[in-house]
DNA sequence: CGTGAAACATTAGCGGC
DNA sequence: GCCGCTAATGTTTCACG
């Protein structure tokens, strides 16, 4: 987690990287006039310090019959002695369902009224009904579900701010 | 936006891309026990059609000094003629606005009391400060701003659940 | 940082199931 | 229709100047 320098050469084939993943290493080397070699050298650093995480297809929520995106805020059981197991607590057992869901694409835990945030992805109204019947009520250290949905979304980008 | 037939092998296609965007065609002809052609004959129609939108690199936030994730809840003006343009609505102007602002990686507008969802990263509190006063805030038609932070994230994929 | 050569990957055409 | 072979072309990668 220690604090990578970066130029402003490896600043553009980040951005670069960003908006197309699949760019051979000699197209970016020319658009940041570099010969292939150093540049493949700053992609191979910036991909073992952990700048660059991953690689990844982005696919479309409507082409796949994903026709509802779902906002879930969640309340959690506070008494940790209720699992049988010490030293496992109620926000455990809650994180490790949430791994195992795949309608959920990110859990956060939040400042405010409620513990968690939840982006879930499902196709209409009856699959979100089950999740939250089935899953997420049905789990025992949940108290507490607030939903909200996405009417339209405007801006959707895995594109992060680079300084 | 037709549906479009996936069978058994374009899927695990999907979910294999979704995983690392950057597999040569072989190695995932390999994997689907199919020969490099037809392999990537499939993977183009699944560009071409729109169900795979694109390639890109995932960053790490933290390693980019962006060590806070806000989600901003926004209200807008309701009346429509204080632009001075006939057919340009404060919901016109936002979302211009919006796409501008590099900090702003995910806008959806909302079911409930709020109209917008804002996913927003920034270095430090300073920042978000600065952001929500001089642009937020600034911005003519935002009349109510509500913000939480994520104190952790558990969970952060843009893998979607493939039926 | 750049050059060059070997290894590897992509892609189009064609024949077969 | 969808698969797999082959062969030409393009790309990645590494030792070395």
């Amino acid at each position: 987690m220690a604090e990578i320098e970066l130029d402003a050469v490896d600043r553009r084939i980040l951005a670069i990287l960003q908006e197309n993943g699949r760019l051979s290493n000699q197209e970016i080397a020319e658009r940041v006039n570099l010969s292939p070699s150093p540049c493949l050298r700053r992609i191979r650093r910036l991909e073992e310090s952990g700048v660059i995480r991953g690689y990844v297809a982005l696919l479309d929520p409507q082409k796949l019959g994903l026709g509802l995106l779902a906002f879930v805020n969640v309340r959690l059981e506070k008494r940790g002695g209720a699992t049988g197991h010490a030293g496992t607590t109620h926000a455990d057992l809650f994180r490790a369902a949430v791994q195992a869901w795949p309608e959920v694409v990110a859990c956060h835990a939040m400042t405010g009224e409620m513990d968690y945030l939840l982006r879930v992805f499902v196709t209409d109204m009856a699959h979100f009904s089950r999740f939250v019947q089935d899953q997420l009520l049905h789990h025992p250290s949940v108290v507490d579900v607030k939903s909200s949905f996405a009417l339209e979304s405007f801006k959707e980008t895995t594109a992060l701010p680079i300084r």
